[in-house]
RNA sequence: GGAGAGGUGGCCGAGUGGUCGAAGGCGCAGCACUGGAAAUGCUGUAUAGGGGCAACUCUAUCGAGGGUUCGAAUCCCUCCCUCUCCGCCA
């Protein structure tokens, strides 16, 4: 959520940055609604000490031995009475003008970066650096999807899936379940060894923390939702673990606070229908290890660097090949100021698939779930930060394509021997 | 699901209509004492919003929302949450 000062004192910068997202917001409407409640919080609030002062006056007459029910307390009751009165009229104006300040800042998007080159849209992403060698089919080879691998092994059972569940639904099986098991254990160690705190949090959660971490109102339709109790299937870590802090004043001395967790996630995918339609890569409901942080404000772009190399850790010590794509600020996610999209290379569908995302959300979702920092005496926002560290199917998808042999085995890099218990994939009954 | 208890400041805990943003304690910070520390003493120590260059000041907040009253942490209503016991259950 962005600052009602900023909206009520320089709407203009909002409406410069917003612009550069590619949206055309117009802000006088919300500008004037700003100033508005502040006025009436101003008249309310005078009225109310005047109040105070009456109600005090009568007490004082009261123990100075004033009759409670004589004259000069009547006078006294009448004006209260009045008073209360307007300020009730106010007060519900005010709280109506609230609400709709509100509502309508919850919409607007973060404000990207400084930092966050200018575009329009994934065509002007800036490739910031690539790292490994892409596997390129041989002479007289011809690589397989990770998607043909894996039916070909057994690891998944696409079929039976639609049976439990419904399309874009994966049961992985044998070698296949256990590589994903191995995958989670393999990232969750290797974060908590670099410092990040381990956490297994509920993957339902309530409207506040959706709304917190900016999910919500805007992209309802997204999530998946029990309609009888308030709860929403996570989709994605980012969301518990914004609101493990949620409402809570930190200590800057404890920050930065680190945090990796494994969740399944879940998005409904609205509007991607026959994309993505095969395999592992886009699916109602899969695996994530995020990483995430709560920091000081001059803290977080080395932090986002920070994150971001954490994240790129896990594709090397995986020896996968990726780059690393800058977002542009038209490509910007909600709530983020500025986004790192790290892509791996599938080397059978012979392109780069975004495998993480890490973004800095500057003070965007901490004030939207009130999440402060304390710094001497005085308290203030502090920044989020988050990033996929990494997604689980994405990275078997990778690894079935980069691993692939002739012998149709797939290798496993050695970092996951002692998870897996064998150093290949091979056909299983 | 049944029965009961309870939600007060960073924590514990007092407060049942009036000057209470709230005693006392703990914790924390500063100062004094000390060679240094402990102990001790003194002082300070919530959050949000508004106004002000600032000192400061106004308002709200004792789970949430409504009500009674000139005045509510305190009385009334509704809701939420937590805990304990029983039942059920991985």
């Amino acid at each position: 959520m962005l600052d009602q000062r900023l909206l009520r004192d320089d709407p203009e910068l909002i409406i410069r940055q917003l612009r550069r997202r590619g949206l055309e917001p117009d802000l006088a409407g919300l500008q004037r609604i700003a100033l508005q409640a502040r006025d009436l919080e101003e008249e309310r609030s005078r009225l109310q000490a005047e109040g105070n002062r009456i109600g005090k006056a009568v007490g004082e007459r009261i123990r100075g031995g004033a009759q409670a029910d004589g004259p000069e307390v009547a006078e006294l009751r009448e004006q209260g009475n009045r008073i209360k009165q307007r300020v009730a009229l106010l007060e519900e104006e005010e709280k109506g003008l609230e609400q709709t300040l509100r509502d309508g800042l919850l919409e607007l998007p973060n404000l990207p970066s400084e930092q966050t080159p200018e575009g329009r849209n994934e065509t002007d992403n800036i490739e910031v650096r690539r790292w490994g060698e892409p596997r390129l089919p041989q002479a007289g080879e011809s690589l397989e999807e990770h998607w043909q691998i894996a039916e070909r092994l057994g690891l998944v059972d696409t079929e039976r899936s639609v049976r439990i569940a419904q399309s874009r639904f994966i049961t992985l099986l044998g070698q296949g379940a256990r590589l994903e098991r191995a995958l989670i254990s393999f990232m969750l160690d290797r974060h908590s060894a670099a410092g990040y705190r381990e956490v297994l949090p509920p993957i339902l959660v309530n409207t506040a923390s959706l709304t917190g971490s900016g999910q919500l109102p805007k992209f309802a339709e997204e999530s998946f939702r029990c309609a009888e109790d308030d709860l929403w299937l996570t989709p994605t870590a980012e969301v518990p673990l914004t609101s493990l802090h949620r409402d809570e004043v930190l200590a800057a001395e404890q920050l930065p606070l680190r945090y990796t967790a494994y969740t399944p996630c879940f998005r409904r995918e609205a509007g991607s229908y026959g994309r993505d339609t095969r395999g592992l890569i886009r699916l109602h409901q899969f695996n994530k290890v995020e990483l995430y942080w709560f920091c000081r404000p001059e803290e977080s772009d080395a932090a986002h660097e920070q994150l971001t190399r954490d994240a790129e850790g896990v594709l090397e010590a995986l020896e996968l090949p990726y780059r690393r794509i800058e977002l542009c600020s038209g490509d910007l996610g909600f709530s983020a100021a500025r986004t790192y999209d790290l892509e791996v290379w599938l080397a059978g569908a012979g392109t780069y698939r975004e495998i993480s995302s890490c973004s800095t959300c500057g003070d965007f979702q901490a004030r939207r779930a009130a999440i402060r920092c304390r710094e001497g005496k005085k308290t203030r926002l502090l920044h989020t930060l988050n990033g996929s560290g990494l997604a689980i199917g994405r990275t078997m998808a990778a690894l079935l394509e980069h691993g692939q042999q002739a012998d149709g085995s797939v290798l496993l890099p050695a970092a996951l021997v002692p998870y897996f218990g064998s150093d290949r994939l091979v056909a299983q009954d």
